[in-house]
DNA sequence: GTAGTTTTTGACTGTTCGTTCAAAAACACA
DNA sequence: TGTGTTTTTGAACGAACAGTCAAAAACTAC
């Protein structure tokens, strides 16, 4: 038949996402992700079209391969809330200060391409949405469980709270960063909006 | 003496300011910055030392011309809530979408600059966060006002749930353009913080 | 072993980038 | 009317950029 690829997809997909992710779109340099991946520089724009493409195929492979733990999370974790949190605490609270700083690439990408690059920006936008209603389904889940007793209880909105305030705090967590003072504030806002984020749902006498 | 600057600086820098703005620091090139600002090659350099130095001084202008604003609402407004509600209104929702794409040079340029220019996104940040303490001191007065009549009310921890829920929606604002729906978005979020938005505060009997 | 197909290789292209610099110009003061 | 000082002007710089291409290499199927 033909010469076969000579390399992993998965691994050059894994250190494109690192470079982007890191330095952003335009900052990585062509050259930059041939060193990163291994690439040549022919085999790069005979596998992926131009840096372009390969920014597409890095974006859909954060968001199976990080975003879909998140997702999971939130579906399947027996507590809703306990999801939500763990959800917090493994993309930005308990995690070490090299990788909180780079933030996440879908919000990094959004940010920075939305004028030049609006397609690009779009498509990640898109992604990061189901994690939103990923908190509305979690949120159904927890008024559904009794685990949030309140009258005026809306999954949408209050999914939409939580998602805005989890874009903004994956921007400026990557200079401040006390993982404790997170914590904190995290549980106030679930407090505000009538969580309970205790382990064990207390039972009515 | 010498010869004097043929330029006007407030317009030069209103100009720089909207380049940076609609296509951010690295997309924006010196041939762009000097079509824009009408300056001349050297002078710019003259001038600004460089095009590191012309974004530092229009992230300045831009502060004081924009952020400004947004902090005498926050401080003055006899309604301190009414104050709040006025800096999304103003800075979001009631916007022409040209605008309102733009989204927030300190938010975009946070966003953008973590990495390889982190010095510049710390000053924007540094920016960025008078604005947290203006909520913080507005949720003050609210609290003084009995506008907040909530045991649990923390003005601190209340005005970092803003500023995070403010910094994503500036984000995601960029595509997503609803003003009626922003609208009831935000008065969910007050609302759920406790918040009285109705314009005239209720007296008790 | 040969033919057919696809990938790899690395030199090469033209463009755009930010920055520099020496000469010319414009002013204030003497 | 000079003299000194600073700004303006625009040509020129090397480096970095994304992308191209023709030849060589690697494999399968016959």
């Amino acid at each position: 038949m033909a010469r076969p690829l000579a390399y992993n997809s998965n691994t050059v997909l894994s250190a494109a996402v690192e470079t982007f992710w890191r330095h952003g779109y335009s900052a990585s340099s062509v050259a930059q992700l041939l060193a990163a991946t291994g690439l040549n520089r022919g085999s790069l724009y005979n596998s992926f079209g131009d840096k372009r493409g390969l920014f597409i195929a890095a974006l859909d492979f954060y968001y199976a391969r990080y975003t879909g733990v998140v997702l999971q999370l939130l579906q399947h974790s027996p507590n809703p809330v306990a999801g939500i949190l763990a959800v917090f605490e493994m993309t930005m609270f308990d995690l070490p200060d090299e990788h909180r700083r780079k933030g996440c690439l879908l919000v990094n990408s959004v940010a920075e391409l939305s004028d030049n690059e609006s397609e690009l920006a779009e498509r990640a936008l898109a992604h990061l949405r189901t994690v939103q209603s990923g908190f509305a389904k979690a949120l159904q889940r927890a008024r559904d469980q009794g685990l949030w007793p309140r009258p005026d209880a809306d999954p949408q909105l209050a999914a939409d709270l939580l998602f805005q305030y989890m874009t903004g705090l994956r921007i400026s967590t990557r200079f401040d960063a006390d993982p404790e003072s997170l914590r904190r504030k995290l549980r106030h806002t679930l407090h505000m909006l009538g969580l309970n984020t205790d382990p064990t749902p207390s039972l009515a006498p």
